[in-house]
DNA sequence: TATTTTCGTCAGGTAGCCCTGATTAATTTT
DNA sequence: AAAATTAATCAGGGCTACCTGACGAAAATA
């Protein structure tokens, strides 16, 4: 059994860290860059559609909407106000008409970075041994979510699947890292 | 130095992690009780106000906008939406009859452990060890945020305190134990 | 008492994430 | 060649967090 106040201290810091975390991305990013995509919503949306094109360039629409489980309409409004912001363009496929090659800009790529650089930033007050801790903590707690989710939906597993994928950038190993029980 | 690819292998995790929290937002609370604050949205708009009335419950509107930030007008409707809800009650003061006091009811409350307690679940995997650890790191992680905040826009030095203050469940010894330099 | 300040309200607007339904145009199937 | 499937579009709608402007009512100040 481990210490009910520790537990609750964590808790209360995880909670401080979530909002302060939050009021960082409103205060930080409003002075930068405006009309970029904000931290905050980096896995929705724009966020969703940057990520997956900075991940792999040049898919249709049709393969982002299934790759980020959204609908082709939603996925088409995306589009087009990222489009419209410059970050990313589209191209008329010359196999198959119907469908539209969407790639990310210059921009694009740099909005990507500043959007999901941003974190990396603060990392740096972490020294050697921290940042394995961190690094192998996180790996747990993401394990943990996983199982929930697959538990409360199991629709979900293959789709969770295809968006780590889609996102995390080159982690061939995963799967046998991540040993949990509850 | 520190190995700038553990560096990366952090930062990754860290999306990675963010990913996973945000899915598990969404196919869990979904499935759990309809019509409740998300978590996602949990320090912003109505679920700020929650938290704020969590930790002092009978506030005016006034005081609410200013300690979270926001224009009356907003904070007017967050607090509609909520009273809507059943989550928060108004009533008149007797002092000044311009103002009404808003109260967290047994519902609010409810709402927001449900809101707030969600995160403390996944920590089970933890052992000791870890989590005398990640709260180390999420304190030095908050105050480089903090300090960040504050260098980018001093103006909200006041503002980020009393919101702390206003959130997190008593802590009573801020500020002397998260010493940080970058 | 007359004026000004304060608290809260309504109206209207921007921008975000998402959806369903109906339709056009291109490609496959039959 | 005709019919069915597919990629993407427009139209419209619901919900979120915010904002500015205009205004009434109550309280504080002159």
């Amino acid at each position: 059994m481990v210490s009910s106040i520790e537990r609750q201290e964590l808790a209360d810091r995880l909670a401080e860290f979530g909002m302060v975390e939050h009021i960082a991305d409103d205060v930080l990013h409003r002075s930068h860059h405006d009309r970029g995509v904000e931290h905050r919503l980096m896995f929705q949306g724009q966020g969703k559609i940057l990520l997956a094109l900075s991940h792999e360039n040049g898919l249709s629409q049709k393969e982002l909407s299934t790759r980020l489980n959204l609908t082709p309409q939603s996925t088409a409004e995306f589009i087009g106000k990222l489009s419209r912001k410059h970050f990313i363009s589209k191209e008329r496929s010359e196999v198959d008409k119907r469908v539209y090659i969407v790639k990310l800009t210059d921009e694009g790529r740099e909005e990507v970075q500043k959007m999901a650089g941003s974190a990396p930033e603060f990392l740096n007050v972490l020294n050697d041994e921290e940042i394995k801790q961190f690094t192998h903590i996180l790996g747990k707690l993401t394990g943990a979510l996983r199982d929930e989710i697959e538990n409360a939906d199991p629709s979900w597993t293959k789709r969770l699947h295809q968006m780590l994928l889609t996102f995390v950038t080159n982690r061939e190993h995963y799967g046998e890292n991540h040993s949990h029980r509850r």
